[in-house]
DNA sequence: ATGGCTTTTAAACAGTGTTTAAAACAACAA
DNA sequence: TTGTTGTTTTAAACACTGTTTAAAAGCCAT
C-alpha cells in the first residue's frame, strides 16, 4: 500500500486538507512541505507558487460541487420545482462542505483581478437555460414578469450569506452547532417559498 | 498648520487610508511607518500589533456606520415604513463606503475567535426592540408570524451579499461600475417589497 | 557508460511582523 | 542648573514567510 501517490498529487492532498484545516493563510508552505513529506523547493518546482496551487485546489473543489447544480438548472423540470431543488442541493452543498464558503468568500473579498478563481466561481452562477426560462414563463403570464439578474441574486444571497455570517448568527441567538443546523433546515423549506412568491402574479 | 497630531493619531489615519486603499493583508507596517513618518518599531509601541490596529480601526469604523442603523430599528416607526428606512440607508452605506464590505467579509472569513471583531460586527444586527416588534406584530395580526431571525437573516443577506459578489455580478452581466450602481438602486426598492411580501397574512 | 532530460536537494534571498536595548526627550525636584 | 524618573523614539536584530538558485541525484534511451 501507500507510495501509489507522485510528488505533486502529495503536495496537492497535503494542501488541501490544511488549507480547509486552518485557512489558505495560516498554513505556510514549509507545513505542506512537511505534512507531503518532500522539500520545501518543490511546491514551487510544481506549482508556480502559493497562489497557484490554492488556484488548482481551489477549481477542482468547486468543479466538484457545482456541477450537480448546474445540471438542476439546465434540466427540464417545471419553474418552481427547480428552485426549490437547486435551493434544497446547494443549501445541503454548503451545509456538508461549510469550508467551501470561506474559500469563496476568501477569494470574492480580494476581489481585484483574481480572474483564475472568478471563472470557477461563475460557474455557480445561473446559466443561459435558466434565464431564459424565466423570461419565458414571464411572457407567457404564469409568473410575474421578473430581472432575472435580481432573481438570481437574491436567491444566491439567500442561500449562501447565512453561511457567511453564521458565527453572528450563532452568537446572537446563543445557538449550537445542532440549533444551527436546524435553523439552516429550516431555510430550505422557507427560502423557496420566499422566491417563488416574489414570482406571484399580483 | 500640521503637526496637530500626535504619533498614535498619524498611525492610525495612514494605516486606515492603506488598509482601505490596498486591503490589510497587501499594506505592510513599514509602508505605513512610511506613510505615517514614523518609525517601524512605534506602531508595535502604541498598538501592540497589526492585528490590533486593524481592530481598533475597524471597530471605529464599523461604529461610525452603524449608530443610524440601530437608530432606525429602535425608532418608532410602523413596521413596513421601518423595513424600507432600514434597507434604503444600509444599501447607500454598503454603496458609499464599498471597503467596509471587504472589511467585514475578511472578518466573518477567518471567522474563529475573533470576539473583538465579532463584537463590533454584532451591532449591525437586530436590536430587541426590532425583534419585539416583529412578534407583537405578529400576535396582533397584522403580519404573518414570523421568525425574527429568519426574517433578519433575510434581510441582511438580500442587502449586503449582492456586494459581496458584485465582481461576480459585473462580470456575468458585462456591467459597468456605473451600471452596477443603477442595479443596486433597484435592489432599494426591491429588497423592502420582498421581505415586506414575506410578512403577508395569507 | 555517456549524454540529456526530469526530479530533488540544501542554501540563500528578499520580504514580512515583532522584539530588543540603547538613545533622545520631557518634566519635575533638588 | 543639575539630576532623576518616566515616556517616546531609534537602529538593529530576530524569527518567520514565499520564492529562487545552482548544484546534485535519478532516470532512461542511445
Amino acid at each position: 500500500m501507500a507510495k501509489l501517490k507522485n510528488t505533486e498529487q502529495k503536495i496537492f492532498d497535503a494542501a488541501t486538507d490544511l488549507f480547509l484545516e486552518k485557512g489558505v493563510d495560516r498554513t505556510s508552505v514549509r507545513e505542506i512541505a512537511t505534512r507531503a513529506g518532500i522539500n520545501l523547493a518543490l511546491m514551487n518546482y510544481y506549482f508556480r507558487s502559493k497562489e497557484n496551487l490554492f488556484d488548482a485546489i481551489f477549481t477542482q473543489l468547486v468543479k466538484q460541487n457545482s456541477e450537480e447544480l448546474i445540471r438542476v438548472l439546465d434540466s427540464d423540470l417545471e419553474l418552481h420545482e427547480k428552485i426549490r431543488q437547486y435551493v434544497h442541493i446547494y443549501i445541503d452543498m454548503l451545509s456538508e462542505n461549510p469550508l467551501l464558503v470561506s474559500f469563496v468568500m476568501s477569494i470574492l473579498h480580494r476581489s481585484r483581478e483574481r480572474i483564475t478563481e472568478m471563472k470557477a466561481i461563475s460557474s455557480l452562477y445561473a446559466t443561459d437555460q435558466f434565464t431564459r426560462q424565466l423570461i419565458d414563463e414571464g411572457k407567457k403570464g404564469n409568473i410575474r414578469r421578473t430581472n432575472p439578474t435580481h432573481f438570481f441574486v437574491d436567491m444566491l444571497s439567500l442561500i449562501a450569506f447565512p453561511f457567511a455570517i453564521k458565527m453572528l448568527v450563532m452568537d446572537k441567538n446563543n445557538f449550537t452547532e445542532k440549533e444551527f443546523q436546524e435553523f439552516i433546515k429550516e431555510r430550505k423549506e422557507r427560502v423557496p417559498e420566499m422566491l417563488i412568491d416574489s414570482l406571484r402574479l399580483r
